[in-house]
DNA sequence: GCATCTACTTTGCATTTCAAAGTGGATGTC
DNA sequence: GACATCCACTTTGAAATGCAAAGTAGATGC
């Protein structure tokens, strides 16, 4: 299999935005909606549709709670998530690398 | 505006065959169609179009000629894919080395 | 008590992706 | 010498994806 085969990237995270979202969550868990969503540059429409995306992929959980009286959500990254991060990495770095 | 800000990325370059397309070309260009269709496992369609999409943003460019009685289609990298090649690459790179 | 704000979610449209079907010329096959 | 088949792509239409506008629900201001 060749090392530029596309098909061997996981297009769950592979996807702009999530790609965005992941790198983040790697360094930053759990994060909060809000903040996640200035870091991303992302609307709320967007973050909330592309979180649920990477919730039914087991790679994130959502977390709904309260501060204060604020609805406060917390985004955290799996273990699941963080294999599949690696994973990610490995494979992409392998391919730009190949790029030089 | 922050490093994971995913509207920096070209998304021309980072759709996923897309991708393994140009990390190809960067290698080998021009390379004929159909070796480039078995390394980056596409189907005829696939590729087709892709690299249609490739051409109008000005970072490839395809030559037609013939092997013999056969049709054979070259696809270039220009420089201005180069560029954007190298340029994506930055990108990307500080973005996955951001999540160490 | 009405309007506004904050923190999301839902919806509907527009774009993108994909592979099956199509094209067109060269090459066997009898 | 016609008919089928193969090779090298292109076109097409259906399905998935991405996006932001509109919607929801509770808290806060005036």
């Amino acid at each position: 299999m060749s090392k530029f085969d596309h098909t061997e990237i996981d297009d769950v995270i592979h996807g702009r935005l999530r790609l965005g979202i992941m790198a983040y969550l790697s360094t930053v868990s759990p994060a909060p909606f809000v903040e996640l969503k200035g870091k991303v540059n992302a609307t709320d429409g967007n973050l909330s549709t592309h979180l649920t995306k990477l919730e039914e992929a087991g790679y994130v959980r959502i977390e709904k709670t309260f501060s204060g009286k604020k609805p406060l959500t917390l985004v955290h990254l799996t273990k699941q998530g963080r294999a599949s991060w690696i994973a990610y990495l490995n494979r992409i770095q392998s391919l730009l690398s190949a790029a030089e």
